[in-house]
DNA sequence: GCCG
DNA sequence: CAGTACG
DNA sequence: CGGCCGTTACTG
């Protein structure tokens, strides 16, 4: 904020020139409107024009479904430049012409969510298959627990993604901020032998502590742990592995909570969650959020926020558990209310839906409660 | 693994 | 407190 | 080389 949050840099900044601390984050609150419901009112709240202001993280077009956390990528030229960087438009800002015209009248349309979202405009990335290759080492490398290791294939896989071009070279590869010299040369091994020598050493042996990460709640440490037990299947773990409740409800639920969530149902699922809402207390706001809000075909789970106009969280926790129990009525509610504390720092639930109908699948759900004046800081962050 |  | 999870 | 997101939120 202490860089940014002056319109002298602003205008600096949008001159062109000198600009090798860029990095900043730009946005246009004022016109910042989504299909869901409008955010826009919110561009009086002073400390929403700041959380933007302070949040550095650029946010970066995203060709799939997952948001890009990178850097701004500076010293790229200046067209690449422009497209990820929108305007913060402060109080009474000065509009100036960009020298490219289409990037500065159209700069919205850099952004997901400033897009109606019929499902059916996600194109493919040319970098699929590596990124498919890069993936495969990424989980191999959570496997072994190798959190740093992990980190960075995450994020340069997520950079991979985010580009329109397909990155033939380790050296246009490594041009990309979060892509060093390791991960440019098996990018270039990619594209020139179709494989990963590195991949094949590795060996498959791992299936079982794959399979056990993909339960719920089961982590590095516990798949870990179940292995030492001696189990190789979910149900040596309910015999021997001592699972909590919770990771049991991802043995029993494996295969539903593996399975995607189309774009329709995480709409019905939000139209339930907004009916129980609203029943409970009219005056509450329900917003689906993740990757639903960003446009995916696909969810993998369903986030929803529910704030309301001046409240803060002690009345809002307060409303969670009837909303729970509402809810409970109607669909399928596992972990369900009682489990639900009503203390004041219950901000959030986590837990399993299933729509009240024939053939329907569990699915994991999150309930986000966001103090009113905090939404704007919330929907920068949970979409 | 990457970055500073 | 460690572990897991969320964006 | 050292640090790597969050004074995250929640469970057990």
């Amino acid at each position: 904020i202490q860089s940014s949050w002056n319109e002298s840099n602003i205008v600096n900044q949008t001159s062109d020139d000198n600009r090798k601390q860029s990095g900043q984050v730009r946005i246009d609150i004022s016109t910042i409107e989504e299909p869901i419901g409008r955010i826009s009112e919110a561009s009086s709240d002073q400390d929403f024009e700041q959380c933007i202001a302070i949040t550095k993280k650029s946010f970066v077009r995203t060709g799939g479904n997952e948001l890009s956390t990178v850097s701004s990528p500076e010293g790229s030229d200046p067209a690449s430049t422009d497209q990820v960087t929108c305007k913060l438009q402060l109080p009474s800002p000065p509009k100036r012409q960009r020298k490219t015209k289409s990037n500065t009248e159209n700069w919205e349309a850099d952004f997901q969510c400033m897009h109606e979202h019929t499902g059916h405009n996600l194109e493919e990335n040319p970098n699929s298959y590596t990124i498919g290759i890069l993936e495969q080492l990424r989980d191999h490398y959570k496997r072994t627990q190798d959190q740093w290791r992990t980190k960075s294939y995450r994020e340069a896989i997520a950079v991979l993604r985010n580009q329109k071009e397909y990155i033939k070279t380790a050296e246009e590869a490594s041009k990309l901020k979060g892509i060093g010299p390791g991960i440019s040369k098996k990018i270039e091994e990619i594209v020139q032998t179709g494989h990963l020598e590195k991949l094949d050493s590795l060996g498959t042996s791992d299936k079982v502590l794959e399979m056990f990460l993909g339960v719920y709640r089961c982590g590095p440490k516990t798949a870990e742990k179940w292995i030492q037990a001696g189990c190789r299947s979910l149900e040596d773990v309910k015999l021997w592995g001592n699972p909590s409740p919770a990771q049991l409800i991802g043995i029993e639920l494996y295969e539903d909570l593996h399975t995607r969530i189309s774009r329709d149902e995480v709409t019905e699922q939000y139209e339930m969650v907004k009916n129980s809402a609203q029943r409970i207390d009219p005056g509450l706001i329900v917003y689906p959020m993740g990757s639903y809000r960003r446009g995916a075909t696909e969810c993998g789970d369903i986030d929803i926020v529910i704030t309301k106009e001046n409240a803060e969280m002690p009345e809002l926790a307060a409303s969670l558990p009837k909303i729970l129990q509402d809810l409970h009525q109607k669909q399928v509610i596992i972990r369900g209310p009682a489990e639900v504390g009503g203390g004041v720092d219950n901000s959030k639930w986590q837990g399993i839906s299933k729509l009240p109908k024939p053939g329907a699948l569990h699915r994991r759900m999150d309930i986000l409660l966001i103090p009113w004046n905090e939404r704007g800081a919330a929907f920068i962050y949970f979409v």
